[in-house]
DNA sequence: TAACGATTACGATGTATTTCGTAAGCAATG
DNA sequence: CATTGCTTACGAAATACATCGTAATCGTTA
């Protein structure tokens, strides 16, 4: 009885990922996010979203003239989907790997490295 | 005068870490790796691979009959390009929510939560 | 030398993904 | 009511990707 997911395609986490920080939208308020970072057509996101649907991957409120959409999947579930998929297929199932690698690109703040040692920290006193 | 690294496709990918992992190798070895966890014919291999030269993502030496490949990209950078892009498209960025992300399915051990701890103070020294 | 077996080259197919043009519907406005 | 403008629906084209069949090549061996 697992709902299996369909694993989004680069486009559509696009569009995901707007839905997720904007909650509930329109087609033409998801495109002009978009539009902010890419070049496209109105009508090629609204096929996007049309397709998503099908998929599950979006609910929609069709009862008036223009549908509103919202996300369908877990933001949560979808990161970790991806981040698990990216740590078999390129880090031979190493997570830590995975971190070292991310950790060297050096983008986190001093503040951030305290989290995430904090977060450590609490890990290792639940073994 | 950067050399564009075109982005592995997820098979690339496989064969890819294949070349890593054995370094110089004919087709068949190649398709004999790949063979233990997936199933397709010979002549798919032969056919990613020979597009992968063309898109240079593999070096071959093709003096003998049978060509010998060799990766042509870096196993660390295609890390970094992957992971890298990953925050970008669902982490908006934050290299630490994907961390923390990562760190939530715990696979890591005890030791390897150490490694870590220890780069991050590094880090943090460096700052 | 002729046949065999493994190899490469190449083209064709099938499917997924992305993009967009066009038509049709509907509401507001003059 | 006719026009304008935004909306959805739908189909088609373009591209990318993965897969495989067939032919040509070449060395080995019977």
């Amino acid at each position: 009885m697992k709902n299996k997911v369909s694993k989004p395609t680069e486009s559509e986490l696009e569009i995901l990922t707007v839905l997720w920080q904007k909650g509930k939208s329109s087609v033409r308020t998801v495109h002009e996010e978009l539009s902010k970072t890419k070049e496209c057509g109105y009508t090629t996101t609204l096929k996007l979203m049309q397709i998503m649907f099908e998929k599950k991957l979006v609910n929609r409120d069709s009862s008036s003239k223009i549908h509103i959409y919202e996300a369908a999947v877990n933001k949560e579930k979808t990161q970790r989907l991806f981040v698990n998929k990216m740590i078999q297929n390129l880090f031979s199932g190493s997570s830590s790997q995975m971190i070292l690698q991310a950790l060297g690109n050096h983008t986190a703040s001093k503040q951030e490295l305290g989290e995430i040692e904090a977060y450590i920290a609490k890990l290792k006193a639940g073994h």
